[in-house]
DNA sequence: CTGTTAGCGCTTTCAG
DNA sequence: CTGAAAGCGCTAACAG
């Protein structure tokens, strides 16, 4: 900066205040400033930006699952939407527990990112938030919302569990079971709420037995499914809450020979990206991930800008997406 | 840091050095300072200690694709293995164009990273590369290979590729197509080798009209695998180069209404992690993605340890998945 | 074994 | 409209 500021012949306070646009500068000088660094080749150093007290122009994002399908797209849409803007991602796994997701969190923060993007475990509140409102981190909340005066991005998810429930109680069935998430998730009791809500609009008594926990994984997902059904009065149908318990879900229903949809109907949340490939092809709601990553960006950096804007919680809506699953 | 000094009753060099081992400190020196650290809730302060010329704890991966499942393993494997190293993991996409991966690497060296992960685009070595090297950034390559003198981690390609044609031709196969992926990759090339070794062993002709090029992507292999099957003479077996295309080529056959394996067999290059759950579930070579981020990883670190210790290139044992799109 | 001190490259008062 | 200069928090000669 020292080069440019004598390649121009001016101080590197001028510099400085051309390359942020931070106080008016004569026109020509400008000019010569602007030769000057490109003659140079310059480049602004981040880190002395940063320690400086500016900006990093980085963000981080820290997420519990990296290579769930669902997440991935959002960290896909994520990256896309930061470096389209000039920022550089930082990644971490919170593996949604609250002491590792705060040392993610307390990790990125010294690292002096501008702001960052949560997807808060179940404890969070208590934790990485508070670490983040008392050093006033701007942060966004992913995928799970919190009763808290911060932003938020994710999807509606009562509405349309219920609409599961009752696109599966239209074609006859009477006794559908739901697998859940992880507890104290807000996505796990808006979807659980959707299902009692759905059964209710049908007429259906809402049986706990037909209700089974499968912690937003894989094999948790696969042992509930088991146990469901070796029930007296089994479900003759079944909502997944999640895509990877819906693989759990597939690989128990394999294991006990019964068929989709002829001996059991499926509907799930999330959608694969090739599950019309999958057999049966599933009949899903489809979360928008990559709306979400960008406006969870977009707020990111809207609230980096003013940190005294009012909280935004953005819901947004997921799309039905009728495959054969269910049997219909 | 002053803090601590003071608290310790020693200078801010002591503590620095007690910190970082860089010079021997008497041994109740040392608990004094620990306790003041302990006392004060100090943490150090990343971005100046980046600024005075020392490590960042850092490491950038540049790869393209994000989404991509194959990608997304090796992101999550290599996210596990920095954090559990206690480094920061800075993430970008290069788009597997030259241009968008030297801004991409020269953004993260600008940060300061410590080292980084790439998957060279084809174009790399003129470009990223030369840029990296003349900096004498450490780096190791991802994936794809390249006869530079640099740490390099991936998979075998050429030996299993024939393995799959020879497992076609055994079961009686002749003419069997090829879907290759993007032009200038190593593993498009080995892969590609592989295939015509296969031939060779086998006593089959290469016929150049067998060959389509898929670009390592969905769509272009969708279309290619259309041009292939019009064709006089078209193949009766498939093998496909990468995962994307393998998807592709399902979509293309769907839409022409071939039925895997009974009208074609198909054969692929990488696993799903769920393809089992795939109608019908592929034969295919599984490439060890965790084993090759953490070994990457791995690398890295010994490599930022000691910039002049010999480069290593490790080739991986890929996996062969015996399933019924071949149609044994 | 420990301390003094000069930066690292930038931002930002304060003064002109 | 522009500059001088004081840091930001740490590392690493150099000196003792």
């Amino acid at each position: 900066m020292a080069d440019v500021a004598r390649a121009a012949g001016v101080s590197t306070t001028t510099v400085s205040h051309v390359l942020n646009g931070t106080r008016r500068v004569n026109e020509k000088t400008v000019a010569r400033v602007h030769a000057a660094i490109e003659r140079t080749g310059y480049r602004p150093n981040t880190i002395a930006r940063a320690l400086a007290g500016a900006r990093t122009q980085s963000v981080g994002l820290a997420i519990s699952g990296i290579s769930n399908p669902y997440f991935m797209d959002v960290i896909a849409a994520v990256e896309a939407e930061t470096s389209a803007n000039g920022h550089t991602l930082l990644l971490g796994d919170t593996h949604d527990e609250p002491q590792k997701e705060l040392q993610m969190v307390q990790e990125l923060v010294r690292r002096r990112v501008d702001g960052l993007l949560l997807a808060p475990s179940p404890g969070a509140e208590a934790n990485a938030l508070r670490y983040l409102s008392t050093h006033s981190v701007p942060v966004v909340l992913l995928d799970r919302f919190l009763p808290v005066e911060v932003d938020q991005v994710g999807t509606e998810n009562e509405e349309p569990t219920a609409q599961l429930v009752s696109h599966l109680a239209e074609h006859g069935h009477r006794r559908i079971g739901f697998i859940a998430g992880l507890n104290g998730l807000s996505t796990t009791e808006e979807r659980l709420s959707g299902y009692r809500i759905g059964l209710q609009r049908n007429g259906l008594p809402v049986d706990e037995a037909l209700i089974a926990y499968g912690a937003s994984q894989h094999e948790p997902a696969r042992t509930a499914v088991h146990r469901l059904l070796n029930a007296e009065n089994p479900p003759s149908a079944l909502i997944a809450a999640n895509n990877s318990m819906t693989i759990g879900v597939l690989h128990a229903l394999r294991e006990i020979g019964a068929r989709v949809p002829r001996d059991i109907a499926l509907a799930a949340f999330d959608d694969f990206e090739w599950s019309d490939l999958f057999h049966p092809r599933l009949t899903v709601i489809a979360q928008p991930t990559n709306k979400i990553g960008a406006e969870a960006v977009r707020l990111l950096l809207a609230r980096i800008d003013d940190p005294n804007r009012p909280p935004h919680c953005v819901r947004l809506e997921p799309r039905f997406v009728h495959r054969e699953s269910c049997g219909c």
